[in-house]
RNA sequence: GCGGAGAUGGCGGAAUCUGGUAAACGCACUCGCCUCGAGAGCGAGAGCCCGCAAGGGCGCGUGGGUUCAAAUCCCACUCUCCGCGCCA
């Protein structure tokens, strides 16, 4: 969301950021903002002055009745108010509701950089890392490998869940906690402070991360309850500062988020239906950063960097791209994915994504800060991005590293977590 | 889940019984004056919304109701504390 203040100042920088986002029926829903803005100010004039008029009469009627005066004649137009207060209220509630919608469906602005396109065949390649294997032509789908290996175990797991659920079995079990932990320790040693949220938040809350049409595609509900399961640890740390005004010498706030992540992503995906890379649950550590405006694109490039890092360390091939105009979404100002080299395809697939979202959800969240001594406040900037969703890990992992005999070797930071141990072994399926 | 008490600025707290337009009093904070400087003292400020401003409106956990007028009365909900119950 936008800052409504900033907004009416800037029409033509909002109108501009539409134009390079190609969307005709935003630039319609921008209209009727600004439309539905002014009716509801023009309504909030005449409702105060109608208000300060009544105050007066209360004033007046107060003292004529402890002078002991007759006060028949204020109380009669007084009565007359109310009514007509709570008639322009109404219409007032109307243009505020809409205006208000209207501005929680306007995306954020986009950065200068971002590289305009249609959709993800033209985010542009910045970085490529490692060397891409190539194809042996002997690569079993990952899923069909891990559930013969006995490793994993998704026919059970669509049997008691549904399809995209699935069991992780044995030393494959493990080697996911070790990446998980591996990539907290990093974060740790980089000054994150490590965090594991609620993985329900209410709507309310969740209304100041995101974009409304996750509500319906993407997040669980839970029934009978204000309560969404989380589809990242994002949406619980962004708003575990919700309404909070924070000191600047507080600021950057770093947390290394770690949960499961649920999400809905109705529809199939071929070959990617049995297996571990789309999936309705997977566990996830997430970065994510409060801090001052001016500083979110170093901050940015340093989320980045970690997550290069976590790759590089493990050893698996990647390429980092920019995402363009067409791919990018309502939240972000400028994003990268991280992909993963993945074999079997000779394919680079998202494994990360790295997202500066500049004031977009402190506005929506009514997160500031105070300037440094004095009491000035401003809206904070926040950033995201993974350092490593596990089940994408595992996956390129698996198909990176397993060996012609079906051995995954363990990449050597992991090993430490896995009690020294250098590879996993088929195991009999249960 | 049951019973009791409660929710007011950054904090402690007053006004609630008896409706009359909130933050008295104290602490912390910001700016200014005064000081060589610090402190003390003095003055102003400190939430949100509309407005270029002058100014006005709103705001006492949330939502509704009664009233010319609600922190105060009524209803529903949320949360906190105490006790009991249940529980990994």
């Amino acid at each position: 969301m936008l800052d409504i203040h900033w907004v009416r100042e800037h029409q033509g920088e909002v109108a501009e950021n539409l134009v390079r986002r190609r969307d005709e029926k935003l630039k319609r829903s921008f209209s009727a903002l600004i439309h539905h803005d002014e009716e509801w100010r023009r309504l909030k004039r005449e409702i105060d002055d109608l208000r300060k008029r009544r105050n007066e009469i209360s004033k007046e009627i107060d003292s004529l009745k402890r002078a002991g005066t007759d006060a028949s004649q204020a109380l009669a137009e007084a009565k007359a108010i109310p009514g007509r207060v709570q008639e322009l209220e109404k219409a007032a509630a109307e243009h505020q509701q809409q205006s208000h919608r209207y501005s929680m469906h306007l995306p954020n602005l986009l950065d200068p950089t971002v590289p305009f396109g249609r959709d993800s065949t033209d985010n542009e390649v910045v970085k490529t890392w490692g060397k891409p294997s190539k194809s042996t032509g002997t690569l079993k789908p990952h899923g069909e490998f891990l559930q013969e290996a006995g490793l994993a175990d998704f026919t059970r797991g669509t049997k008691i869940s549904g399809a995209g659920f699935y069991f992780l079995l044995g030393e494959l079990a493990l080697l996911e906690q070790a990446l998980a932990r591996f990539a907290l320790d990093f974060l740790a040693k980089k000054g994150f402070t490590v965090v594991q949220p609620p993985y329900m938040i209410s709507r309310a809350a969740y209304e100041g991360v995101t974009d409304l049409v996750d509500f319906e595609r993407v997040m669980y509900k839970v029934e009978g309850h204000d309560l969404f399961l989380i589809a990242t640890s994002e949406h619980a740390i962004c708003s575990m500062f919700r309404d909070e005004i924070l000191e600047e010498d507080k600021l950057p706030i770093k947390l290394a988020g770690l949960s499961p992540c649920f999400r809905k992503e109705i529809g199939a995906h071929g070959v990617d239906t049995r297996g571990l890379f789309r999936v309705h649950q997977f566990n996830k550590v997430e970065q994510f950063v409060f801090c001052r405006p001016e500083d979110s694109p170093k901050i940015h490039a340093e989320l980045l960097a970690n997550a290069e890092a976590l790759f590089q360390k493990l050893g698996l091939p990647y390429r980092v791209v920019l995402i363009c105009t067409g791919d990018i979404g309502a939240v972000a100002a400028k994003k990268y994915d991280l992909e993963a080299w993945m074999p079997r395809e000779q394919a680079y697939k998202e494994a990360i994504s790295c997202s500066n979202c500049t004031s977009y959800q402190a506005v929506r969240s009514n997160i500031k800060f105070r300037k440094k001594g004095s009491l000035d406040k401003a809206y904070v900037h926040t950033l995201n991005s993974t350092a490593i969703a596990t089940s994408r890990a595992l996956r390129a992992i698996v198909e990176n590293f397993t060996d012609e005999k079906g051995r995954i070797q363990i990449p050597k930071p992991l090993q430490a977590y896995m009690g020294g141990l250098t590879e996993i072994k088929p195991a009999k399926p249960l």
